[in-house]
DNA sequence: CTAACTGCAAAACGTTTGCAGGTGT
DNA sequence: ACACCTGCAAACGTTTTGCAGTTAG
C-alpha cells in the first residue's frame, strides 16, 4: 500500500507535480477503496474524515489530475456521475464491470476478455484500438439466489 | 420508416402512454437521424424545425419514455451529454461503438461480437447478463490516414 | 370527461472556474 | 522566490420538476 503511495509520488513527480497534503489524502482514500467505485463526492466525504479543510474543487482537480496521469480512470454507468477507479498495476486495458440491476452493485473483471474481439475491430474496421469500456448489465449471483429462495426452482435463465 | 414508426405506435399504446404530437415528432426525428448520436439538445433543436413550439423538457421527458421501453438506449461518451440511440430492429443487444480520439467520430457496430465473452462472463462469474456498453476509444480509419499523409494512400470509405 | 400530457420557468444537479491567498520544491 | 496549488463561492451546462393549462383516448 505505502508501496504504490510512493510509486504514484513519484509519477507525480515525474511529469513535474506537486505532492500535496490534500493529493496525498485523496490518493490515500483512492487506495482505500479499491474496491468500490467512488464518485467525486464520494471521495470528498471520505477525505473530509482525515483532512476537514479539503475543498471540493480541490478533489475534482486531483481525480482530473490523476486521470490524465492514467493513474485512476473516470467511469461512468448511467447514473449522472462520473465514478473514478484506480487502475491496477501495469494494467495496459481498462477492467471491465458487471453492474446488477437490481442491487446496483459492481463487480470488476481484471482480466481482458476483448483480445479476440478487439483484433477483430482493428482487422475488419481499421479501427486502431486504444482503450475499451465494457460493462456488463445483468443479475450477480447474489439476486440471483434471492429468486431462487422465493420460487424454488431449477435456476434456469430467466428471458427477460 | 412509416413502417417502424407505426411499430413504436403500437408498444406506446400497449403500454398506455398517449401518442402526442410532439412524441411523434421526436421519433421521426430519431428515425431520420439513425446514424447520429444525438444528445437531447440536438434531437430538441431538430424537432424544433419542424414544430417550434415544442419544449426542450418535453423532449427529454419523451426520450426518457423511449428508454424506458427499451425503444432507444441511452448512451453516454464521456463528455457531459446523453445520447440516444434508437434500437436496431428486433435487436436484443445494444450495438456496439468506436469513438475516434482524434476526431471525435463516432462508429457503430451492429454485429454482436461478444458472445463468447458473455458466456464466459456467465459461467465463471456467475453472473447472468442482460444487456452490455461496449466502446472502443482509438484511432478512426481517417485519422490514421491522415497521419500517413506523407505516403498518400488511396482513399478509402469515409466514415460518419 | 379526465388522466395523461404539455410548455414554461425555476430549481437541482454535478462539475468547472476565477480569484485572492497560501505552500511545496 | 515563484510557480503551482488551494478554498471558497459563483458560474456553468445539463437535466429535472412544479405548476397551470391543454389534449388524446
Amino acid at each position: 500500500m505505502e508501496n504504490r503511495l510512493e510509486k504514484i509520488k513519484k509519477q507525480l513527480h515525474t511529469s513535474s507535480y506537486k505532492l500535496t497534503p490534500q493529493r496525498e489524502a485523496t490518493v490515500r482514500v483512492l487506495l482505500e477503496h479499491e474496491e468500490d467505485h467512488l464518485s467525486a463526492e464520494d471521495v470528498y466525504l471520505l477525505v473530509k474524515e482525515k483532512s476537514p479543510e479539503i475543498g471540493l474543487a480541490t478533489v475534482y482537480r486531483t481525480l482530473e489530475l490523476l486521470t490524465e496521469l492514467k493513474i485512476v480512470d473516470k467511469i461512468n454507468f448511467g447514473d449522472g456521475v462520473s465514478r473514478y477507479d484506480l487502475r491496477q498495476e501495469g494494467a495496459a486495458h481498462f477492467h471491465h464491470h458487471l453492474v446488477c440491476i437490481e442491487c446496483g452493485s459492481v463487480e470488476e473483471i481484471q482480466e481482458d476478455l476483448l483480445e479476440d474481439v478487439e483484433a477483430i475491430v482493428e482487422e475488419r474496421w481499421n479501427f486502431l484500438v486504444k482503450d475499451h469500456r465494457l460493462t456488463f448489465h445483468g443479475v450477480c449471483r447474489n439476486c440471483q439466489t434471492k429468486h431462487a429462495e422465493v420460487t424454488p426452482l431449477n435456476p434456469e435463465k430467466t428471458s427477460i
